[in-house]
DNA sequence: TACAATGCCGGTAACGTTACCGGCATCAAT
DNA sequence: ATTGATGCCGGTAACGTTACCGGCATTGTA
């Protein structure tokens, strides 16, 4: 099994008898070259198994026709959604598509994780990034880069984010109208303008019922599973519990309903759950998840449009892109016990 | 903003006052270079935020220290669970990881699909190549190559497969012990060892009991949620209808519970359903799927082992690898109705 | 003292591709 | 017949990096 080196654009050229110019203007599809030219270089290349090396191109044209994606956690529902809708971008819009997702070492910040490899990418591999829920307020300003549920502080960078705020003032309520007045609360990643809306949401959600915020009712989360296991048990062990607990992501409340379901409650009869995002699995477990839908996909969808703008040099309509959100209503939910 | 191009190696070298050689081998850790020269490069590089491009790198040194990665299907829960074990084992072994996902566009076969990703990356931007469920049979020879979950012709390459046919004999065994005669199959995609692997045993587990093979009972599947739901509705609206299914991985498992309760029926009073990967969701559905584990994390780290000794030059151990599967009894079975 | 060994570093040539320039035909228009 | 425009193509120089060679000091050894 000999490793035989691949052919190269040059090996294409001799073979058909041309020049290597030739050859690269086959492959760019650029007008001069004549038809029987081009048909015959075109056969040549099949015939050689010839596949253009990607390095080269990108580093004499300075284009690749790849967007780059930088994603923390593949075990993220959320990410993988919003993956989903970019994925169906690149394709109707001709793009490769690479994920960078080398996994954070712990040897370094987040943040400078995040850096490191935008400008590995950029440049070199791709001509533009997205970064889902960035851990870095700025970026090197060598490429263009879209980020999908950014980081609260002031970005220079266009951003995808949904209606989060309103979304969880709309959840909350459906809850206050349920008939509940101790509402937990499971927040998300702090440092994301997500979260932080979310959060928004809930307090404006009691404050216009008129009902003081207990500070203990409020519990500093993560978006993963395993954290809102521990803060849904760290709340039901309150002296004086909630009837229901609004968690800021639907990983967060799956795990509060199995703490729920330890602990011997029923859900809902014992005690309300509720969550945002909708992802897949919110539909699937028991009782089906009663939440806010983040229309996942789309937001992804968005910011790939967004970025080929920008590669193409056009000027972004605008900053920011808001998408709504909707309350999802299953069986999580019902009155106070 | 101004988009000022990133900083070379050139730049390095001048603001340090030393030659490209000399950063080149600052950047690649060679050991002649004085400690103080060391250091002081190493601080320039840091004040410039010096980046080494990563294509002009792998142009020169056809070494990347990354590896590629090839998936079709981002929504396979088979895939993403051996892509956390390949990201677990790419930072054991300090590789990092290009996932390509560009998406099967479908102007052509989803095997040419594959071979020309393959040759996009080899040799240009990764060191080697995973693919996870592979439709090639053959790949063009230029670059290490190891599959997972593959294909079943005479593949000329490393693999890393399950006992899927010891595994599902051992479902068959439990599903008869319980009672059952009539067991409907919904198999998976036909060209993968592992799905007629499963076919297999569970074609043994009836011969083993003496039951003879009812074609009707054995349906065609490809793996997906939306197949297994269509071809569970068959099996049911038979007129002799089985007591039990037997999906060939947990995604048809899925869509036959979610077939069966459309069409009235209890599971798993009316009807058992067992399924194959025990992915994630698999203990989030209602009810709690019985199903055969298969180590899928364990199997993209194995996976990567054998790609990165291949990389390194070393003669993989075995060509296939194989890891045990364990039977998972949940919910989903009882005895028949 | 002479000579080899070693540490450290700079210069040059690639890697495979595309951008750019220029040149030879061919053809239409004067 | 001369000119200019056009179609088609080849040669050369980069892109940013590393491999390789060679050269100057400095040190060790006879």
């Amino acid at each position: 099994m000999s490793q035989k080196p691949p052919a190269t654009i040059h090996d294409v050229a001799k073979a058909a008898g041309v020049s290597v110019s030739t050859v690269s203007r086959v492959l760019n599809d650029k007008d001069d070259v004549a038809a029987a030219t081009y048909e015959r270089v075109q056969r040549t290349i099949e015939e050689l198994g010839y596949t253009s090396n990607l390095a080269a191109r990108s580093l004499r044209s300075h284009r690749t026709n790849t967007i780059g994606l930088i994603a923390l956690d593949l075990n993220d529902p959320f990410a993988i959604q919003v993956m989903l809708g970019i994925t169906q971008a690149i394709q109707a819009f001709s793009y490769d598509l690479i994920l960078y997702a080398s996994g954070y070492r712990g040897d370094s910040t987040h943040a400078a994780w995040e850096q490191h490899h935008v400008s590995l990418i950029s440049g070199s591999v791709a001509d533009g990034v997205i970064i889902i829920t960035p851990a870095a307020v700025t970026f090197p300003t060598t490429c263009p880069l879209v980020a999908v549920d950014p980081h609260s502080g002031k970005t220079d960078y266009p951003t995808v984010i949904a209606t989060n705020r309103s979304g969880a003032l709309e959840m909350m309520d459906y809850l206050l109208g349920l008939g509940h007045h101790r509402i937990g609360f499971i927040g998300g990643r702090e440092e994301l303008k997500s979260a932080q809306q979310r959060l928004r949401g809930y307090l404006d959600g009691l404050k216009k019922a008129g009902i003081p915020v207990d500070k203990d009712l409020i519990q500093q989360g993560d978006f993963r599973r395993e954290t809102g296991h521990n803060r849904a048990q760290h709340l039901l062990s309150l002296p004086n519990p909630p009837t229901a607990i609004f968690a800021a992501n639907d990983e967060s409340a799956i795990g509060t309903i199995a703490a729920a379901q330890e602990a011997g409650l029923r859900v809902p009869e014992d005690l309300s759950v509720a969550g945002f995002d909708d992802i897949p699995g919110a539909s699937y477990i028991t009782p089906a998840l009663t939440t806010v839908e983040q229309p996942m996909r789309k937001m992804g969808y968005i910011a790939t449009d967004m970025l080929v703008n920008l590669i193409r040099g056009e000027e972004p309509t605008s900053q920011v892109h808001e998408v709504a959100t909707r309350l999802v209503i299953r069986e999580s939910c019902g009155g106070p016990p």
